[in-house]
This record gives structure tokens, sequence and C-alpha cells, in this order.
DNA sequence: ACCTGAACACCGTTCAAGT
DNA sequence: ACCTGAACACCGTTCAAGT
């Protein structure tokens, strides 16, 4: 069922000609707005389609169905976060692991609140859908960057490079989740980037010191099985 | 709005006779059994009224809109987090900071995985409901216990122990949330705990280390501020 | 005090008819 | 190829009438 359901959220048909493109872009488009002005609760087909320009019937051309809305809007946000920190990664190569872990945190934070309004209201949507396969797929991609700079440090040789990577992220995005929650303003914002800062930094000299030797029984007993049963990427479900 | 909106959330009328009660309690269970069964999108008001077998009428008795349903649930299973968190941190108070840390993501993990099928069903309700009192509320308590208990650790002196449990308790939450959305099974749960405390034993460590003297220009322009302004509670919206 | 259920307004989705 | 908008099924919420 998870599966399908994600596939159905992707637009109906593609746009074939200049006219229907635009028209696709305006739905999208009436959504944010829709979203940011009226509210998630008020975001209703007929209100969108208004927006937009168009009829029900149009709109249902598109996106088979309300959650398919929100999901492009979704979309493009992720897109946006994930392409930051791509580059950020590819940029931080080869340099000391603290500066890299400065890097990943602050294009995460600056990607965020670069768009707060958006991001903040996407957050709920997000949940809305469900852990669906983009922000699973999204975060795979950012973990791949962010292992890739991260392996690439001097100064830092991690047993399991990996999990360390799904770690400091999942932490990352629970600050940056608490901060939205809390309707943190821009001090909060500084005093996070800090505090993630120092935590991750904090994390890798840990790992690099406690992680090559079995600490206790739970970890012992995972090191031996197969990559997919790690924390990390969702290889299934 | 907000405010209002969240008031409104409580139950409509206080239950004067036993029928009653037995009536709202009936309803509740109806909710977390029709979110199990069905799914959150399936969750009707008529459908929680015939699982519970009274009216709607009835039901619009005791709860102003269906949102308020799904609010009595995620209420229980936040009190129960907040409780088990509660006793973890008076138990482990006075103990060494390693140990009450350990303490500390334990209680977490396990009040969050002994009921994993609700907890997962209710993230989701939780962001439809938005980042509601209820939710800040029960973290406002969570990390009071756990200030509590860090601050009596022998071994540690943090500077600012509200601001450290604050960004700690939120990279816990956004690990056993990534968890969560990755349906992650028993050796993920363990991998996860393990992680928890190597990162905040780290934190804590560098936290120590770092915290004391002013490192960069962002944390000293906080520094001089007022409590309110930290990340932890939400003194205002 | 507590309960019922038909009635109302509104929303998501479809489809025959248009250009 | 693309668009329209009336029509349908269903849902949240109310309220006059019951015990």
């Amino acid at each position: 069922m998870d599966v399908a359901t994600q596939t159905a959220l992707k637009p109906r048909k593609k746009p074939r000609q200049a006219r229907s493109e635009a028209t696709v872009e305006a739905i999208v488009q009436a959504v944010i707005q829709v979203l940011l002005s009226d509210g998630a609760p008020r975001l209703t087909t007929t209100r969108v389609a208004e927006r937009a320009g168009v009829s029900v019937g149009t709109l249902y051309q598109y996106f088979p169905h309300k959650q398919a809305l929100l999901y492009a809007a979704l979309d493009r946000h992720l897109e946006g976060v994930a392409v930051a920190l791509e580059a950020a990664c590819a940029q931080a190569r080869g340099r000391s692991a603290s500066t890299i872990v400065e890097a990943i945190v602050d294009a995460y934070v600056a990607a965020k609140t670069a768009d707060a309004a958006g991001a903040r209201a996407l957050y709920r949507v997000a949940a809305e859908l469900g852990a669906s396969e983009l922000v699973k797929a999204t975060g795979r991609r950012i973990r791949a960057a962010a292992e890739a700079a991260l392996s690439s440090a001097a100064d830092l040789r991690l047993e399991n490079p990996r999990r360390a990577v799904a770690t400091m992220l999942a932490a990352i995005s629970g600050l940056v989740r608490t901060v939205f929650e809390e309707d943190g303003g821009a001090a909060d914002w500084r005093a996070a980037r800090a505090e993630l800062t120092i935590l991750c930094r904090g994390y890798l000299d840990a790992s690099a010191r406690d992680g090559p030797r079995a600490e206790a029984e739970p970890a012992a007993a995972i090191r031996g099985k197969s990559p997919a049963r790690q924390i990390g990427p969702g290889d299934s479900p």
C-alpha cells in the first residue's frame, strides 16, 4: 500500500503543451500561496483552482488528488534543501572534520531558514502525507553527500561513517524542528547553530574515541549485521 | 488565534455522572482503535461514534470537533512519556553525568517503543494539530526533569544546563523520529540508543570544554540576552 | 443529564460537454 | 489537447426531539 500510495502522489500527466505547463506552474504556486495566506486547514481544491485561475476539473487533470498538490509543494522545498546541502558538502571536501561539520550545520539551517514560512508550513504537510518516499529519498541524498564529505576529512577516521552521519543529521533535523515549533527568532537560530556545531564535533570526537572497541552488548550485536540494518537509509520497509 | 484554538481542543464539558464518564472513555478508546485499524485518513466522527457505541450527537456533547478527539488520544500518549521521563530522572539524581545521560536516553526510547504503533500513528496526529500547546508543555516538563537531574551530577558543571538539555532532547527526539520514519526494527532501536548515548556524552564533554569561553561571535551575542530567548521552553509565541 | 439521528453546509472528485 | 462546472458521495457539525 505504501509504495503505491506514494507513486500515486505524483502528477497525473505530463503537460505536453506550453499552455498546460503554465497551468501546472500556476497551480503549484497557488498551493504555496493558499498555504501561507489561508493555512493548511483552509486549503481547498476549489480555493487552489480559483487562486490559480483555472477550474477544479483542470486541476484534477494534472493532480490525482489533493495530497498530490501538497506533495508537489513539498517537493520544491526539499529539492532546494538537498541541492544546498550537496553544494556545501562538495565545497567542504578535504577540509578538517571540524570545518565540514560546521559547513553542514550552516547549510542545513540556512536552507531551512531562507524560506522559513514555507518550511514551517510544509513541516506539517510532510507529516500529513506520512513519512513519504520523497522525504526519505531527500534524506538519503543529504546523508550521502555528508558522508562523502566527512569521509574525506584528513584528521578523522570513523569506523562507521554512514551511521555517524545518519545520527548527526537526525539530531540536526530534530533541533531545527524544535526551533520551528517554538517559533524561534534570529537569536534562537544562531544559538541552535552554535549548539549543533558543538554537538556534532563532540559526537565525532567521542565516536572516534569510543567507536572502534565494542563498548556494550547492543553495539556488538548490530555490528555483525548487514548495512541494511543500520539507522541510516531506509533500504527496506 | 493560537491559544484560543488550543483551549478549544479540550473536552467540551466535564462528565458529571458515571454514565457519561464511561461514554468519554469509550470514545477515546474508539479513537485509538480506529486510528490503528483504519488509519488517520479513515478516522471519521461517525466511525468513532459507531465504534464507541454512541451517536455522533453524543460525541459532540463532549468534544467540540474532530481535532479534539485526536488531541485527547495524543494527550494520553504524551502523559505516559512525560511520567516515564520524570521517574527516570528522579531516580538518576546525583549519579554521574554519563549515567544520567544513559538513563534519559533509555527512558525516552523505552517510552516511545513501548507503544510503538500508537506512538507512530500519533506522530502524524501531533503534526496535524500543529505544534500544539500540549506538545510544547510536555517538552517543557521533560526538559525541566532532565535539567534537574543533570544539574545534580557531581562530575559536571555546565555553564548553561538549560540550553544543553534543550539541545540534547531535541537531538534525541530527532533520532527517534527518524527511526520511526524509517520503520526501524529492534536492531535499529538498539543502535539508536547506543549512538544517542555517545552523542550526548560527547556533547556534554565538548560543552564543558568549549562552553565557558566565548568561541565565536554568535554564541557571545546570545549570552547577553534574557533566558526567554533561549532555544529551550517556549516562554512566548 | 444524557442521548438520538435527520438535516445542513461544505469538500474532494468525476465526467459529459465544450473549445 | 486542454478546459469547464454541474453533479455525486461523503464528511463535520448542529439541533429539535426524545428518555
